[in-house]
DNA sequence: ATAATTAATTAGTGACTGCTATATAATATA
DNA sequence: TATATTATATAGCAGTCACTAATTAATTAT
């Protein structure tokens, strides 16, 4: 039985679906201040009365489109851990797949959420973005616990430096080639550490 | 023979290089485009008119800033050079002297430079932030140049996305002692490929 | 004293911002 | 057909932005 609901008004014809893209890549390529409603309202095609109908305002609107972002994108994470044989091989994946999203995105380069935690007027929004970069630390801390809980907070932390380093280095233009040599001298340092079971390097003074 | 010189008019009362200071200041906390007129005026204790009269305008007092900031604050990489005992001594004094520079300006933390190539309404002021960027990218390739031609352009690549990474970090919390070790794990990696005489790592697909 | 010169303030300008009250268009139901 | 309901567009609000014309204040030169 096929329920098609028949709803009393007018039929919609703006597409929210499409209009969160539409606007999740305009902030991405932007940032939230540069983009204005006039901008997102002519981008989606509608008038800005539709917007705030349908998203509320345009912070609701920004932080919609980092949840979307956050679901999609923010997955590369777990997949990374999930796909590898190692703890190590885990850092790895996990770094070079950054480098890879951070370069490809023609136009939106980085990652959404980090370039947004700056430049932020709206207080709510920046916080979104700053507890989401926060979820992303403890997750990959949560998944470094199993193996060396020892060094799960401190190598957390050095993963964060490093994406947001690659993220900023991605947007000034650096090529894919070059964020990926960084994601490998990296791992490569981390694993040294690792095998060598030498907290030292990470602790010492 | 002291010659002082009496100037026609009405004598100023703007301190301008206390104005600069001070605009520097809210510059690098804030942003380029986070920062208004009145604000500034305000903040500097004079009215909009005078500021415009002394400095041209918002963009023009922002670059101003700008290069003060990279006449001092900037000179941290030559000295690095300078004071080192070898080139991987000569890196490692380069990062760990910014994780100590991006975490110890309270209220302005990160690199002033770095953080305004992007939230830049002004074309002009954020290629001027690029620009010095790229500078000091090939200041620091030059150094290396003399000891390591083979690999100056890669390493000096890399450190400049550390460097963007340790600033984004320092803006969002990271202390000093989580930045320095950032530097001094990723000094250690690099020490390790320069002393093995191995471009592998770097060079590896 | 009067004029000339320079620096400050007062009081705005037009343009843009996020946002909205109101009207109109398009549908289903009675 | 008339009415209720929902979605759109028109037009414009109050506030902020960078910026400035006109004026006033404070000094030196004549």
């Amino acid at each position: 039985m096929t329920t098609i609901k028949k709803r009393r008004g007018r039929p919609p014809t703006l597409d929210k679906e499409q209009a969160l893209a539409v606007a999740q890549n305009l902030f991405h390529e932007k940032g939230f201040d540069a983009v204005g409603i006039a901008e997102l309202s002519e981008t989606i095609g509608v008038q800005p009365p539709s917007l705030y109908a349908a998203f509320g305002n345009k912070a609701a609107l920004f932080e919609k489109t980092v949840e979307r972002y956050s679901e999609t994108n923010g997955q590369f994470v777990a997949a990374a851990f999930d796909t590898a044989t190692s703890l190590e091989d885990g850092l790895e994946k996990l770094l070079l797949e950054a480098a890879h999203m951070y370069a490809n995105n023609d136009g939106a380069r980085g990652c959404l959420v980090m370039e947004n935690t700056k430049c932020m007027s709206d207080r709510r929004a920046k916080d979104l973005c700053l507890s989401i970069h926060e979820a992303t630390r403890q997750s990959i801390a949560t998944h470094i616990e199993a193996v060396r809980p020892d060094l799960a907070d401190e190598i957390a932390d050095h993963i964060m430096v490093a994406l947001a380093g690659m993220s900023a280095a991605a947007r000034t233009g650096s090529s894919e080639e070059n964020l990926s040599m960084f994601a490998r001298v990296l791992a490569n340092g981390l694993k040294r550490t690792l095998t060598t079971g030498n907290a030292g390097i990470l602790g010492s003074v």
